[in-house]
DNA sequence: CTATTTGCAAATCGTTTGCTCTCGC
DNA sequence: GCGAGAGCAAACGATTTGCAAATAG
């Protein structure tokens, strides 16, 4: 069984497809369903680079990955895919999210709730703040830190490889500050 | 969705050894196989002060998880829970480790690999550094990591409620120190 | 006595995989 | 043309849950 069961509603998604009644599998991949993708992004430059296949599939979910300013789950971006293309499978996002992962062109977490989240791999890197509240993820950097636990590893006798970061918070009443990328 | 309909035919499948089953199950229940247990420990008392019902089950989980020196995951401990009393089921360390998790008798971590691994709730907080070589797991405490964290939070706005910090390293050649509560 | 707890098996749920058909290069 | 990919459904693995029997208090 499909994840969260309901299997994909063919016809009727909202979205682009003009002839949703043409079902075939076919068509679903046919280049046509892709068009209107805008010009190359860095996620698509950078499967290119590693030489993956460019096929329509990947450039959707690459484009969604681009433009996404949140850390979204698998089920989200498939949502999202699918929106634009209605035949695109669950699974296809599951293998190609895996795939950008391994190519090192996204980085997965993991917060809370257990599912994990993408969000194409940054140049900086940085850590999260969770809002335990509204579920929205706030990205930041602290130098200190980082030095930190490069010393606490090499006082213990290793070398760090990589670390987790996670701060669970609720808004101070008194300054709430909401900006923050959501999630 | 429940489909559950056919009534489950619990103990009782025609013709198979009900009696034999009423028994074993009786006796996994019994207090005697719980016999061995030595006195009251830390768990056990928490328990109790939370008025949880104490059961042989409970009795022999909590002083599984009272000896463990390590972050053992839920399967881990049922293996040696059923050392003890071979008919204690998985589901039942399950319910278990989650009842006393939501009572904040144990805590519940998911490194790397996925699923839940449980300690008890130790007085003192304290970080991980995971080995990536041997899955060891070190425990560390940190206070001026600890000082940053409140006041990143702050400085964002929110007041910071739990954390997840978690160091990945590999030992390093020169000196390493294999210290450190294994996992 | 009765509200909780257990054992068991089946159900969930996110994720992966086998198979076949398709398409990028 | 061929091998990497996609679609689909079924498999998976950790965890949860419905139910009836058993039990702690």
């Amino acid at each position: 069984m499909t994840a969260r069961g309901t299997k994909h509603s063919g016809p009727g998604t909202p979205g682009a497809s003009i002839e949703s009644n043409r079902k075939t599998r076919a068509w679903a991949r046919g280049s046509r369903a892709f068009a209107a993708l805008s010009e190359t992004n860095r996620i698509e430059a950078q499967c290119r680079a590693k030489g993956m296949r460019l096929t329509g599939q990947r450039r959707l979910i690459a484009q969604v990955l681009s433009d996404a300013q949140d850390h979204p789950d698998v089920f989200e971006l498939h949502r999202r895919v699918v929106t634009q293309c209605p035949h695109v499978a669950l699974a296809t996002v599951y293998r190609t999210v895996r795939r950008l992962e391994s190519e090192g062109i996204v980085e997965r977490h993991e917060f809370r709730d257990g599912h994990a989240r993408y969000e194409r791999a940054s140049k900086t890197h940085h850590d999260h703040l969770i809002d335990l509240e509204t579920g929205a993820v706030i990205e930041f950097r602290n130098a200190e830190i980082e030095r930190l636990q490069e010393e606490i590893a090499r006082r213990l006798g290793y070398r760090l490889v990589r670390h987790r970061l996670e701060l669970y918070a609720v808004p101070r009443p008194a300054s709430r500050r909401s900006d923050g990328n959501r999630s």
